[in-house]
DNA sequence: TTTCTAATTAGTGCTTTCGCTAATTAGAGT
DNA sequence: ACTCTAATTAGCGAAAGCACTAATTAGAAA
């Protein structure tokens, strides 16, 4: 895992979004879902990926999930875009 | 097109490391092929997806194709990670 | 033109991704 | 316990990704 899911997890325009939208501050899961036109379960399939790849932390608030942008590891990865340099 | 396309051919291991050995100068499809257990025209579908994102740039040379990395493109990527904007 | 080498395109099979609806889990409030 | 809301997991079908072998294109050299 590690840097192949950060970079399998920014291969797709819905997830960029998301956290494009992380980056102005936590949110929740509907919140977030608020602004695409896919059902709850696909943008819920979407975070999952975020989280594998701990580009996003979860916190449960009441009834609600917040995810936050996990801003260290997306540094990372640009770091790597950066330098070229490959796992493994 | 555009940045979906970089981010795409970003997703795979194989072609992350094909933009790492051409980090170090330009090579021929058979040289950069010598670098992986996986068959010519396997490798020749992940040139053409990096051609697409316009992370490379090709230019024959006599019988060889040579790939030549495409710095700007890259950079322009990791600028858009840095930041998260989104296109469109 | 024939031949050889370098590389790509075509066609196939298998696996993964992605979206949906339906069902399930989890917490809050009554 | 029941119910309501928030969100995830399960299951399915369509589409795309990936690796292989076989066939094709392009240039160099005889």
């Amino acid at each position: 895992m590690g840097i192949n899911a950060v970079f399998e997890a920014l291969s797709h325009p819905v997830r960029r979004k998301v956290l494009a939208l992380l980056k102005s501050g936590p949110k929740s899961a509907g919140e977030l879902a608020d602004h695409f036109e896919l059902s709850r379960p696909t943008l819920s399939v979407h975070f999952a990926k975020l989280k594998e790849a701990d580009l996003v932390a979860v916190e449960r608030q009441g009834t609600s999930l917040i995810y936050h942008l996990n801003t260290s590891v997306l540094e990372q990865a640009l770091a790597d875009v950066l330098s070229l340099r490959e796992e493994k």
